[in-house]
DNA sequence: AGCCGTCTGTGATCGTCATCACACAGCGGG
DNA sequence: CCCGCTGTGTGATGACGATCACAGACGGCT
């Protein structure tokens, strides 16, 4: 467990398969609360998005629902079920007004069998969730709430550089509903963990937003157990 | 969440892969609780299991230890490491006298560069695990123990026919430990579930071994909350 | 402005599960 | 053959976190 553990879909070498989205696929704005596809749909085109944040969602046991992820720009997402032929994992909204580029599965799987080049980096990009996927996994399986909030609010801040921060103060933009289920925690315990960072002065909250003002305090919350 | 959420890598559409290594790999017999890699190590070899089974394990936070994955013939393990550059990302360990082929990270890239079915194959394999891991989070973030353990029995039933099994007795050999660490929860949770299961006729526990003699039953308290 | 819906912050209670602490049962080796 | 090791089965206790229950705050909308 070497790397931080937030669903985020990283954009790591996924750049081949954006430009593939770019040159073949169809663009589209879709408004904030839009769902782009549901859990256990089987449809199976593929999704770039170019701007705003897609959050993947699943709904377990009890009702409750988890984030698994929270895509921002250059991130592929949809792709799974387009490879396994298996119904969606999970349901796709978009948080905010977003722009998102997208493919048939057949098309997908052509592009991928033409370029070696493409192949190689859509492997490289289900190489790195597969990662994030094991990193939460012995995360929610070992760790404290505590030590999770802080690895998460972490990791949005450096993936999701809200338009705000500057060098010394990173904004993250999501409530406090979507940072438990993307915790596997609930809203109440999150918040109090929060409570508990602002009073130590590492972070402040508002409405929909935390701001991160030390960040190797955070860090170092979330190492020590 | 779909499909039940052991763990264990799929060789679901694994079998060009799982063809390259033999054909290009290195054959060789490991004893049991020989260790393969260790998390973090740089290596990147990546293995194919032929017979016996290797459990891969990851040490999470207050020294827990929890099972990601049990690989039994057919699966491909290692291959993330060698696809992102980073670490391994859990220990591999034999369970059993085992036979794997292996093939340097490399020489793997370089056959999925040449062979678009085999990159699919394995673009299939690592889509499948991503699945797996999503359910597991999933499982642990909203599911009790009790419902888990009946999950997990059901997947090892399945997946690794022990030669015991006939048609209507599925004999999983695994100790409450492995259990226990496969499921995120501590042993002695994971007995008394096993006591509640064997007190309702489903299934018989003996020395590192768990017999179910009701499928359906169990598979019901996978269901039921 | 005034209202309403969403979001936040916190107390109280209660259940699940981890941890500690043993007793005991097979199995292998000296 | 007996000892020790590994694995199993269960009780007691305590802590972490889910759930219930509100109060207040902020923003958007008419």
């Amino acid at each position: 467990m070497t790397q931080t553990s937030t669903g985020i879909v990283g954009p790591a070498a996924a750049h081949t398969v954006a430009a593939l989205l770019r040159a073949r696929g169809h663009r589209r704005t879709v408004a904030a609360s839009e769902v782009l596809f549901h859990e256990g749909d089987m449809s199976n085109r593929v999704f770039g998005c170019v701007s705003g944040r897609v959050r993947l969602v699943v709904s377990g046991a009890a009702g409750r629902e988890l984030v698994l992820a929270v895509c921002g720009p250059g991130d592929i997402f949809g792709d799974v079920s387009s490879l396994d032929g298996g119904g969606r994992t999970a349901t796709a909204v978009a948080m905010e007004p977003t722009e998102v580029v997208e493919i048939s599965g057949a098309d997908y799987i052509d592009a991928v069998r033409a370029d070696p080049e493409l192949a190689l980096a859509a492997l490289r990009s289900l190489a790195g969730r597969l990662r994030r996927a094991n990193d939460r996994i012995c995360a929610g399986e070992t760790e404290p709430v505590a030590k999770r909030v802080a690895r998460v609010l972490l990791d949005l801040a450096q993936r999701c550089p809200s338009p705000s921060s500057d060098g010394s103060v990173w904004v993250v933009s999501v409530n406090q509903t979507d940072l438990a289920e993307l915790l596997g925690a609930s809203r109440e315990a999150t918040a109090r963990v929060l409570a508990d960072l602002r009073r130590a002065g590492v972070i402040t909250t508002a409405r929909s937003r935390t701001v991160v003002h030390d960040r190797d305090a955070l860090a170092s919350h979330a190492r020590r157990c």
